[in-house]
DNA sequence: GTTCAACTTGAACTAAGGTTCAAGTCAAAC
DNA sequence: GTTTGACTTGAACCTTAGTTCAAGTTGAAC
C-alpha cells in the first residue's frame, strides 16, 4: 500500500498520514524506491488515531497515550472525565440553541428562557 | 463596570473580551476616561457566547449568529446536527478510553476489542 | 526514450483564537 | 506631586494541525 492509497483507504489526506509520522503519532513504515509502504493494518491505527481525535484529544496526547506510560491509567480516566465535560457543554450548546430556535426574531441572548435555563446549570 | 470587573465576573479575560469586541462579537461599551465601562448585562452576554462556543462553535459563527439573518433558522438547525454527530464521535471515544483501560498492556490499536467495537459504528 | 502519475523533501504558509508586550494614560490614595 | 493599579493601544508572538509549494525522483506505460 503506498501513502496514497492509505489516504483513500482512510479518508485521511497524505499529507496529514506524513505530519503524523514526523510528530511521532505512526511508526515509521518500510520504504520501496524510497517510497512509503503500508500493510493494510496501518489503516486500521489511522482510523483509531482519529476517532481519538475527533473526541478533542489533541495529537501530542494521542502519541503520549500510544507509549506505555506510568500514568497511562490515570491519563485516560482523566480524559474520560474530560470528554464527559464536553458532553455536558455539547448539552447545554443545543438547548441554547432549541430556544433560539423558538425565539426568532429577538437578540440571542436576552431571550428570557436563556436566564431560566442556564440558571438550573 | 470595568473589563477587569467584567473578567473577574465571567472567568473570559479581559484580553479575549477585548479580542472579541474588536471581530464583532460583542458591542462596542461605554467608555468613561477611555475605559470601557459595562452594564451588568453584559455578563450574561459573554457568559452565552463562551458557551456556544464551548459547543465548537466558532467566533464567526457566533458572530453571524447573532445578525438576525435570513439563514438563521436553518444555519441553527444546521448546527443541532453536528453537534449531534460530535456527541457520537466523543462516544466512541469514550468507548476507545475505556477498552484501552482494560488491555492496559497492549498497544491501544491492537487490541481485538478495538475492532469488534468499532465494526458496530 | 519520453511521458505520466504518484511519490519524495524541507520550507513556507494558513487559520483560529487568543496572549504578551511596550509604551502610555488616568484617577485615587498618600 | 508622586506612586499605584487598572486601564489603553497596536503589533508581535504563540499553538495546533495541518496544507501548499517548488524541485526533484521513480516505475510503468506507451
Amino acid at each position: 500500500m503506498t501513502i496514497g492509497q492509505l489516504a483513500e483507504a482512510t479518508g485521511v489526506p497524505a499529507s496529514a498520514i506524513r505530519f503524523w509520522e514526523r510528530h511521532g503519532l505512526l511508526p515509521v513504515p518500510e520504504r520501496r524506491s524510497g517510497q512509503r509502504r503500508y500493510a493494510p493494518e496501518a489503516a486500521e491505527r489511522i482510523v483509531v488515531l482519529r476517532t481519538y481525535q475527533q473526541a478533542g484529544l489533541t495529537l501530542e496526547e494521542i502519541r503520549e497515550f500510544q507509549r506505555d506510560q506510568p500514568h497511562r491509567q490515570a491519563m485516560i480516566r482523566a480524559k474520560i472525565t474530560e470528554i464527559e465535560q464536553r458532553t455536558v457543554d455539547l448539552r447545554h450548546a443545543t438547548q441554547l440553541l432549541e430556544h433560539a430556535l423558538q425565539c426568532g426574531e429577538e437578540d440571542i441572548v436576552t431571550c428570557p428562557r436563556f436566564r431560566d435555563t442556564m440558571a438550573r446549570w
